[in-house]
DNA sequence: TGTAGGTCTGTTTTT
DNA sequence: CAGACCTACA
């Protein structure tokens, strides 16, 4: 397998190709795996043990040596990318078309359930599913229509609350039966109810309705689930880990009636706990199913003996876990680095140079190494190097593409089209572009809206009655509403196809024409975007029997930025370690492996109270070193740009955890100006005169490595006094009337001008000297 | 109404 | 260093 970045799952198990008796390929417990067709089955499958071969090969067996029919299986998987690999794989291995199987994420999975039963459900089948951005506006105007102010919660707060609600099976009603001591919950509540209304009057649901949602309403409507239980005779559901509460319970729900469940994952590897996922599920699988079969997949296929050796040293270190260890009849293979570097931009040359050179002496192409990070900031500072390197590079999973500005305006308008109750979308394109429908007469628009409790579209119909519109508002609406309808009937024609709706829905809206004359390369770009969109729905029109718009607005809404990646990318993969997941690389390099970046700040924050979080960091960190084949670069800066200003760092506990005997440590230094760097940042940072020395605390010789608990004093006690007497000056200690105890990192200005920055507790306040009501502490 | 500038704020990970 | 949001002007 030798496609696009390093590929998923490559190297799967004992070698052959397409084998008429598909059961030599696999070792005993892979055979195993694959054979136990009848009742749970529980797979603990190690990293690069060959898991996506066993769900191939299972489904396989089940259609050409039991006779099941495609038509029986359902198979669930992580991402619609493993998806379509997975179907593929098994058109080659069965032969015919496995078209009649579910294969999809949970979400695909239940959008398809909600549209097919949408009647039985007592629901709209044109709902539109709603991303973070849509859930954001919708809930904005939630806020601002029940007056609730920032400081009392924000909108993202507000979102974080509910999903964790809908993640733990809570509704509004019942959210607000609980939250009835606690004043900041009833305000939730409130919200929640709001929100929950808002959505259903729109039509649409978010990512966790979707899974919620049909929940719901089979358990409401036992015929209906009956109907699924009777037709998915064999689930089989892929990184089992990272399931959250309702997709268990759905799961759960299908299978009660056949209890053919095959569950395939790996505890070690659960990351997306912050998403709702319930590593319990894994853990508890044989309380729940007590008759179930346990089989453990511990032979690696992929990675060299001492990158094993780490990996299992490391996750070691966690608790709540199975236990397992990956073994491998590989040989040690190659050192693995641990590189200390000088900076960021000291540990990007070092990438730059390290693929450079083994792509030279080890006939590694760029395509075979991959660069994983913990955060989606630190691309940059790589990609400023590999620039200046001149390495081609893709970053995997950055902005999507229908995430972009121009696709999601498009993409509205469409969606109004199919959904006209849909009023973020609408109040999205009202006035995109400008056709004078400003705020104000938006406001009313609204306003009339609600009292009416009717839709934007339905109160556009009537703009007349919307009172306190001045006449030229007035005509301008009305011409937008008759753009809607009028484009509306286009689209019902039966005989159109997307792509010439979509040009339509252009020049219509006069989309096209105010992109017309580009001014600059990012209105080139806008353009080009826009010409790529109607050229994915023109491949929709040919691929798809039933083209739908609905259905084309669905796979949009459910694509992910992994789905996206072209083949074949002759270039050095850049992501983070949560896109890693699930993919193989014979070179990987972990970048910043430091205090406050992988355990994060947050993760230090919450060990305080639980030890999970750091676990689960941990695991990030294993799966990071589970993706590398043959090498291994470990990589951490002593500073790092962050923030806007450069700050100096600890290694990350987790290089405690490996074993020295099996890294060789390397220090990389900042390269001729790059020494300059930090001189001239902290320079400008702590105004003048720069410090005389600079205070660092390089680890102890020896221990280097070692994990020092002190760490909580972290770098701001660092920070040298300025010279001089003057109490409001770098690095004195000062009262705040309400935030305490705080310290002074930076001042700008003087006199009544002056503005400090002071950090309370870790947390950088900006505040003006004259009137901060500072006292020296 | 629309735009330009300024200020504040904030960063984990994403189906 | 953004990006979002707000304010002040044209």
């Amino acid at each position: 397998m030798s496609d696009s970045i390093g590929g998923r799952e490559a190297s799967a198990a004992p070698r052959s190709s397409a084998n008429p008796d598909m059961l030599d390929d696999l070792n005993p417990a892979q055979r195993q795996a694959v054979e136990n067709t009848e009742g749970p089955v529980l797979v603990i499958a190690g990293a690069g043990s060959g898991k996506t071969r066993v769900l191939t090969y299972r489904i396989a067996h089940l259609i050409r040596h039991h006779d099941v029919f495609p038509w029986h299986i359902l198979a669930v998987t992580f991402t619609n990318k493993a998806a379509g690999e997975m179907r593929e794989r098994m058109d080659q291995l069965v032969g015919s078309d496995s078209g009649e199987a579910w294969i999809g994420t949970f979400h695909s999975v239940c959008a398809r359930i909600l549209r097919y039963e949408a009647s039985a459900f007592g629901l709209d089948s044109n709902f539109t599913i709603y991303d973070e951005d849509d859930r954001r506006s919708a809930m904005r105007r939630v806020l601002a229509e029940l007056d609730i102010s920032d400081e009392d919660l924000d909108a993202r707060r507000a979102l974080a609350s509910i999903s964790r609600a809908k993640n733990a099976m809570i509704d509004c009603a019942l959210f607000a039966e609980q939250a009835s001591e606690n004043p900041h919950d009833m305000i939730v509540a409130r919200v929640y109810k709001a929100y929950e209304a808002a959505l259903r009057s729109n039509h649409a649901f978010d990512f966790d309705d979707l899974i919620v949602e049909p929940v719901r309403q089979f358990r409401r409507c036992p015929e209906v689930l009956d109907k699924y239980r009777q037709r998915f005779r064999y689930i089989l559901v892929d990184e089992y880990q990272d399931t959250n509460r309702p997709q268990y319970l759905l799961t759960r729900l299908l299978a009660e009636e056949h209890h053919n469940l095959c569950c395939v994952g790996d505890d070690d590897q659960s990351i997306y706990s912050f998403r709702g996922a319930d590593i319990r599920n894994i853990l508890e699988f044989e309380r729940d199913y007590p008759e179930a079969k346990v089989i453990r997949l511990e032979q690696n296929y992929r990675s060299t003996g001492r990158i094993l050796a780490v990996a299992n040293a490391v996750i070691s270190n966690n608790r709540g876990r199975k236990g397992k260890k990956l073994w491998t009849a590989a040989g040690e293979g190659a050192p693995i680095e641990l590189a200390e570097c000088a900076d960021d931009r000291a540990e990007a040359r070092h990438v730059v140079s390290t693929v450079t050179k083994l792509c030279r002496e080890e006939g590694l192409t760029l395509g075979d190494a991959a660069v994983l990070y913990r955060t989606n900031a630190q691309s940059r500072c790589l990609e400023e190097e590999l620039q200046r390197g001149a390495l081609p590079y893709t970053i995997i999973g950055g902005i999507r593409f229908y995430e972009r500005r121009e696709i999601k305006d498009l993409v509205a308008y469409l969606r109004i089209l199919v959904n006209p109750a849909d009023d973020v979308s609408l109040l999205r394109v009202i006035n995109v572009p400008k056709r004078g429908i400003g705020g104000t007469t938006v406001d009313r628009l609204k306003a009339y809206a609600v009292d009416t409790s009717s839709s934007l579209t339905e109160t556009l119909a009537r703009v007349a009655e919307v009172p306190g519109l001045a006449a030229r508002a007035r005509g301008k609406l009305r011409e937008f509403a008759e753009l809607i309808s009028t484009l509306t009937s286009i689209a019902q024609e039966p005989e159109l196809d997307l792509a010439d709706l979509a040009k339509k829905v252009l020049e219509g809206t006069g989309y096209l024409d105010a992109l017309a004359t580009p001014g600059s390369i990012e209105e080139m770009t806008r353009r080009e975007n826009v010409g790529q969109l109607v050229a994915r729905m023109e491949e929709f029109d040919e691929s798809k029997e039933e083209p739908t718009l609905s259905a084309f607005l669905e796979e949009v809404a459910l694509m992910t930025s992994a789905d996206e990646q072209g083949e074949s990318t002759e270039s050095l993969a850049l992501m983070t370690l949560h896109m890693a997941k699930g993919l193989e690389f014979p070179l990987v390099f972990i970048t910043g492996l430091e205090e406050h970046l992988l355990p994060t700040s947050r993760a230090i924050e919450e060990s305080q109270t639980s030890p999970e979080s750091l676990e689960e960091e941990r695991r990030l960190f294993y799966v990071g070193i589970t993706r590398a084949r043959r090498h291994l670069v470990l990589a951490w800066s002593r500073w790092r740009y962050m923030f806007g200003s450069l700050q100096e760092t600890r290694p990350s506990r987790f290089l405690g955890e490996v074993p020295r005997e099996l890294v060789e440590e390397r220090e990389i230094a900042a390269a001729g100006d790059l020494g300059m760097r930090a001189a001239s940042r902290r320079a400008q940072r702590f105004s003048t005169p720069a410090p005389a020395k600079v205070v660092r605390k390089p680890a102890p010789e020896g221990v280097h490595y070692e994990w020092d608990e002190s760490e909580t004093a972290s770098h701001i006690d660092e920070i040298p006094l300025d010279d001089g007497n003057d109490l409001m000056s770098v690095g004195r200690w000062v009262l705040h009337p309400s935030w305490g105890r705080g310290r002074i990192v930076d001042r700008e200005g003087s006199g009544s001008d002056m503005k400090l920055s002071i950090s309370f507790g870790g947390r950088l306040k900006k505040v003006l000297a004259a009137y901060a009501h500072l006292e020296p502490a």
